[in-house]
DNA sequence: CTCGCAATCTAGTCACTGACAAGTTCCTTG
DNA sequence: CAAGGAACTTGTCAGTGACTAGATTGCGAG
């Protein structure tokens, strides 16, 4: 604590301070620029502080995708909860990829980071878990296949419709307005599911 | 040509042979990892022969996107003439993104290349054409805004279940066979459209 | 209260990378 | 056969990730 003059060596709270800025960083850059080296200068420490927080820079991007799930699990959820309605949570998956292109960028993408981290593996699963829910929410999901593969069908048209804006892909009729765009797409799926 | 005793000055065909090296690279290690003067190591020529033929790293991975639309469009337009089936275009698509992981993952991360380069460009159009020509045997695919919603769905849902195959994101009772994990997936969007 | 020790951070270094500049070799074309 | 350009080499620079050793700090055990 007492942070006053001039620079304290415990930074306090670098672990945070460095991964604001890679999110910051990743947003401005993506994954490829990023470089430790230029976040400790951000943060005004030396090159080889962030070592003791992320091991390395895998390190660093896994409890960026960690944060990410997380944050994702949380919007799915409220989506879920608010609306009660499992094309919304499709939205609001896609919304998340975009708003936050920075995290989504890099949880998809486990060459970057290490797949195998226990607190990422957690996140990840809530993630899921709270996309499977969603599921619950269509009728006649009962018994056989089905639901497992509408449950794939759905998140797969999200994901897709998502990747495919943040590349700059789709063609240039479909507009700037996200949700409008992506709304009718999803609905071609969920409303006959 | 005569590419004899020793080594000539003249490679012959490195731009070929760095294209190959390249996506036998991105196989082995994906896009981060590339690095041109490997590349140049794998070929026998010093490490700044590269520049010579692409401009730099990004120019690299424009070549190998620009013959990676080529590819699948080629893909595409060969499973529709040979099955008539929308939904095989689009397993042919995810074939395409699996079979070809090294093309497809440069393809759809336009900040790895040049994104304004007219082959590749004109690649890209091609690939898209070939998609967009797969709508037609929908059926009563005439009016209003519905075929280009549906072509987004289609793209959208092809794309994503390739995207999360790739990213070992999907759970593991999908099991390790494509086609049969795809097929049954895709066909719930587009046996409804 | 103080002292040891672990967590945190700094400083220095190494091999590697992409980009650039300048020179060398070879081939073609006039 | 000369000239000029294309293909390639050598040399160099700043930036990077990873590693090592050492400095600083604050916390808890005694």
């Amino acid at each position: 604590m007492k942070i006053m003059s001039g620079k304290p060596y415990h930074h306090g709270d670098l672990r945070r301070v460095l991964l604001t800025a890679a999110v910051q960083a990743l947003t401005e850059a993506g994954p490829a620029k990023l470089s430790l080296r230029d976040l400790a200068r951000r943060a005004g420490v030396s090159h080889a502080a962030p070592v003791h927080h992320f091991r390395d820079k895998a390190g660093l991007l896994t409890a960026v995708a960690t944060e990410g799930f997380d944050l994702l699990a949380d919007a799915l959820v409220a989506a879920g909860e608010r609306t009660g309605d499992l094309l919304e949570i499709g939205v609001a998956y896609v919304r998340f990829a975009v708003d936050h292109r920075a995290y989504f960028e890099v949880m998809f993408r486990p060459e970057l980071y290490h797949p195998a981290d226990p607190q990422l593996l957690q996140a990840r699963q809530r993630a899921g878990d709270s996309l499977r829910s969603g599921l619950a929410m269509l009728p006649g999901a009962t018994t056989g296949d089905m639901p497992r593969q509408a449950g794939l069908a759905a998140w797969s048209i999200a994901h897709g419709f998502a990747t495919l804006w943040l590349g700059g892909a789709l063609p240039e009729e479909v507009g700037y307005d996200l949700e409008a765009a992506a709304r009718p797409v999803l609905r071609l799926l969920f409303e006959t599911g």
